[in-house]
DNA sequence: ACCGACTTCCCCACTTATCCCCACTTCCAC
DNA sequence: GTGGAAGTGGGGATAAGTGGGGAAGTCGGT
């Protein structure tokens, strides 16, 4: 269960610190990758293959699907944390998500989250004017 | 079942006290969050992994769906109690709930609020003046 | 094939924050 | 009035975040 917001630095070899009580969940391994709206996912090894068995199970046909396919594939990086509980964030990566420095790590329960602390500012305040509105509208569904 | 109101203060390092009635539920661990109104709100572990699932069930293809799903989870807290029965409240969240010194802290039956007291005062004013409407628009709902 | 330069990984060290434990005071119950 | 539990406060130990240095492996060039 991934929950909580923290700001960490990645240093000058480009590695980023896992905040402490996300690592045992990621203690025997972890999938890195591309996530949606310009953010990077992070997953333990078991939900990365739940995922990725998921996302392999669609219609090829569809290709919309194969592009999504390819972007999540392309660039996913399987890692193991270091003995001070980092890891190493590809450049590649890193220039998708717009992270130079400081990092915003994000739980978000089943998965990690790594935003550009201003990306992730920008959201947060869309959030306080609408907020009321989305919670109402997903209301029935929960 | 929570119930009763009560006032505590945080102490210098941000930690708050849990009425001694309220800790039993609450043993094996809580998560704190922001609640509606602002103020914040305390589920025990159990009843929380059931709204967290819920949450995280819905479709990741939907942008307000991912917008609400990183609000509630980034900014929820999961914790358990220290040896005097306290919880550390969040920097982020006691702003979020204007919560300084004092604390009033109150039972919602399945879960805990935690108010700013004179938010909490405004609130109780009111319900004093308008109770009997307010009961009365509920009536059929009940 | 050998040498050199670069990258990568691992380990060590420092600063800061967090957690845990202990102690005091107050309030309620008996 | 006395005992016990609950609320409050502070100090010390421990872990977390951060940065840098050194060894090992890899790649390219000569």
């Amino acid at each position: 269960m991934f929950l909580g917001r923290f700001s960490h630095n990645l240093d000058a070899k480009g590695r980023l610190a896992i905040p402490a009580k996300f690592r045992a969940a990621v203690a025997d391994g972890l999938v890195v990758t591309r996530g949606i709206d310009r953010c990077l996912s992070v997953y333990p090894l078991a939900a990365w293959q739940s995922f990725a068995d998921r996302l392999s199970a669609l219609s090829k046909t569809d290709s919309d699907v194969r592009l999504f396919q390819r972007m999540v594939f392309a660039e996913a990086m399987d890692e193991v944390l270091d003995g001070q509980g980092r890891i190493v964030v590809p450049p590649e990566l890193r220039r998708y998500a717009g992270i130079e420095r400081e990092a915003t790590i994000v739980g978000m329960n089943t998965h990690i989250e790594i935003w550009e602390p201003a990306r992730w500012e920008a959201l947060s305040a869309a959030v306080e004017d609408e907020g009321a509105s989305i919670a109402q509208r997903l209301a029935d569904l929960i």
